[in-house]
DNA sequence: TTAATAAGATACCTTTTGGTATCATGTCAA
DNA sequence: TTGACATGATACCAAAAGGTATCTTATTAA
């Protein structure tokens, strides 16, 4: 299976969550994600290497950049993870249901 | 809304996780849940308390003892952050669908 | 070709984290 | 009531994490 650690470790900290939200549609370099952070490229740069680690984000050059890009399918495991406490399942089934409903339209 | 970062923390450790899926189904003391680990009691504490601070169990006191209950409603705010990628729902729905219907049976 | 630009690689620092050891406290049972 | 037992609290330690600064390398554009 899925080395699911590296995923729930890129996961435990906000400014990587919040990369990844900023990906959600968009490739960026890790120059236009650091411009959305007061931190230093390379701070980025490192939390960009963590998420990739966990298979959260793909990278592929162009010319002299890197675009960054959110890999949503890396999110099973986690999904797969939660799923073994059915009782959460149980009580967030509405939810559930709602969220799929409004996918799937 | 509920303080996301507590809860992604506690999940980011194995061992925590760990605890978790023990306690599914059965409330165990500090020193029951330390007897499956190869550490102190006190650092099973530590996480005992990690896993307190984000909500995921509940802790009663039962004489001397402290009985960890599993608190799975708590698991919600990481739904919640997961669902804001539709394409992960979209690539997952199949999958999702059976769950709950497994679960609804 | 050469200067500017995007990124990679290190070295270094501070704080947090995961762990142990030790001592104190509260409760049960004889 | 006294000893054993379950837990709480604290101090301490090593390693990992999050960050900066700095230097190097590879492209691009003038």
């Amino acid at each position: 299976m899925t080395e699911q650690q590296p995923i729930f470790r890129a996961l435990a900290d906000p400014t990587r969550r919040d990369i990844l939200k900023m990906l959600h549609g968009t490739d960026m370099t890790i120059a236009q994600v650091a411009e959305n952070f007061e931190m230093t490229r390379a701070a980025v740069k490192k939390h960009l290497t963590v998420l990739s680690d966990g298979g959260l984000i793909t990278v592929r050059a162009q010319g002299r950049e890197k675009l960054n890009t959110l890999n949503p399918n890396a999110f099973a495991p986690v999904l797969d993870w939660l799923s073994f406490f059915d009782a959460f399942w149980d009580d967030r089934l509405d939810a559930l249901k709602s969220a799929i409903e409004k996918d799937t339209q």
